[in-house]
DNA sequence: CATGAATGAGAGTTCATTCAT
DNA sequence: GATGAATGAACTCTCATTCAT
């Protein structure tokens, strides 16, 4: 039983260890060069081991893109203690603009990588994606109901606040503000989620 | 005479079909599936027969990425014939989300894919890219003129009017809309669209 | 007859403008760089055309080591002009090494180059390559005749001169010498050859 | 422990095994034909197990490369129990012959192949050639010394001196001595080393 | 006479994955 | 549990050559 359980440690372990190191992969190199030889390479085991913990590659992104998400709602719950629903949500927008510029190869797994996300994506039901919408789909409700927001669909709502971040982040992080100087750019992002936030207030929709 | 005419009207179609063949390759099976050989497959050539249209495979790409551009800032121009300025940035924003949904694989090689866009978004000037960029600033431009929006940065205010649009497309193309109905999804992000700039009105930024 | 013989002469120009170009490849780019599509883009013409004059790479090869060989042979005969058997042969090993050293894609192609020399050396009976040493042989005999150089084998003699010569050559083409300084290869090339024929003096076999 | 020991035999019989097809390829058909596929038939395995052993194909030339200058350097050294200088050049220029005209493919690749000898031979310091070179210079230098041979520019005896033997065995190995019958050829480049060294002799310098 | 268009064959190389040990 | 060894299936790209026009 100890055994068991030790065992189970271990195994999470190693799992772990790949994970951190493929990101870190990422992180350096870009996704074209995270290959299971060089995530082997780093873990100092070979890539026949990988296969003890992971069925293929795909799952080690789909795991990596799972924890992308544990973070995110992670920063995306301690916004709770911001009491009033519209400065919760602009604080909610530099949360995630936040996160998606210090984690950029998370955000793009999660957000705007293609290759193996229509697994998660489409055939599985994005379970981890929809626990971060509705948590946003509930801040823009309860802007809704003080008033900050005009009503209508709740989703069209949600998914305009969520369309601005993520089309700031994802231009970004896909390298399409080569118009603005590189040291400008972070504030830029958050000057124009301040920009469009700016116009939301109580009575004036 | 006519011989050579045809000739050229040929070397062109050849050409184009390649690209249509190769954009239809992206659309049904994702970029990584782009190969030579499959766009060989496709239009029942010889690999070898495709680099007497391209220098390489990067060329094809560019090629297509500029078609995009083309066709999109054609659109862009279009909108001109509104005279007022806020009208005129609400139909450029449906023009530009119609682009996007209508040509997705353009879009995509356009504002989204990484692989091969670094060479031309980077090392070149991306200047297909900046000149529909500089497009949409001067619709910005004139808004803040006529007082429909706040002036301060005028890249911000572009910035955001861009991310916004971009965030509802991208959204959609890399398919993170699960928790929407399928049939829905079209009708959400026009409506999105509309409840950001609905927002907008003269004096009361 | 008149037209026959000008398109005669035409063909001869095209033919020997395609040589032209082609050694010029060689010399500029070295021979892997020579093939037929860099060929027809010197001579501004179609790959196809090249056909026309010849039937294919190898010949266009062949006829160069044979240009090749017409070019030594006539620097060969010039030594004819030394009367003393001695001087003339070490005047000819001068002249070998200046022809080897001045045109060393020749030289290579006619001595060294394996690729397609296999056909005319082996095969056919590399008449040309004969003349030239016949040539040598001939001065070697009369070397022996004169008392400068031992008798025996005549073949084994003239072999062994001609070894000299090509060895010296062979090995800084082939850029074997890089043990000695670039600038002073060419001299001790020459140094080589003054030190191996000086011993050679009447009676003092 | 002994399992380690035989994995470790093991690879170095693979890598053996592969060198030893890849010389036997070049020896049938040259060395356009060596090509990693080609090998790969030839040890029946599939050209990605080459790439295990072997990091590219150049690797593949450089290793035999530098077997073949082991070989030579081994056999150079063994004529260093001859104790006169003279006879010790001697018998050098006919070993040096004999290692040439055994192992031709291995002579080709260390002192006539261009291709990929490039890198070798030029960048590198093509160490391996300079040891051997040394060794013959380390000769020249001995008979000098002992009146076999005149002073002057070391460096042009002792190329002398390797170029005639040089001369001998790459005009047999590129075939350029078809105007001797083939079963005589070996006798002539004996004779012609034997020739050439015969008038060097003690004070008749 | 000249060529545009096409290609078969083949080059080196990479990678996710498998499996006997 | 770990791995060394192996590979099939790709990849991009090049070249001599052919042939209908």
């Amino acid at each position: 039983m100890g055994t068991v359980e030790r065992r189970e440690r271990e195994k999470r372990n190693m799992k772990g260890l790949i994970l951190k190191r493929a990101m870190g992969l990422f992180l350096k190199e870009g996704f074209e060069k995270v290959t299971i030889r060089r995530i082997a390479d780093e873990i100092e085991y070979s890539p026949a081991t990988i296969y003890l913990y992971f069925t293929n590659k795909d799952e080690i992104l789909f795991a990596l893109h799972e924890q992308g998400f544990e973070e995110l709602y992670k920063r995306q719950e301690a916004v709770l203690s911001t009491k009033d629903p519209l400065d919760r949500l602009k604080r909610h927008g530099r949360v995630y603009i936040a996160f998606a510029l210090e984690k950029p190869e998370y955000y793009d797994l999660m957000f705007i990588m293609r290759a193996p996300a229509r697994k998660f994506v489409e055939e599985e039901e994005w379970t981890a994606g929809r626990r971060s919408y509705e948590f946003l789909r509930k801040n823009v409700e309860d802007c809704i109901a003080a008033g900050y927001l005009p009503g209508g669909n709740l989703d069209v709502a949600a998914f305009s606040v969520w369309s601005l971040v993520h089309g700031i982040v994802s231009l970004i992080i896909r390298g399409r503000c080569s118009m603005f100087p590189q040291e400008k750019i972070k504030a830029i992002a958050e000057g124009a989620l301040e920009y469009s936030m700016s116009r939301i207030r109580k009575g004036k929709m």
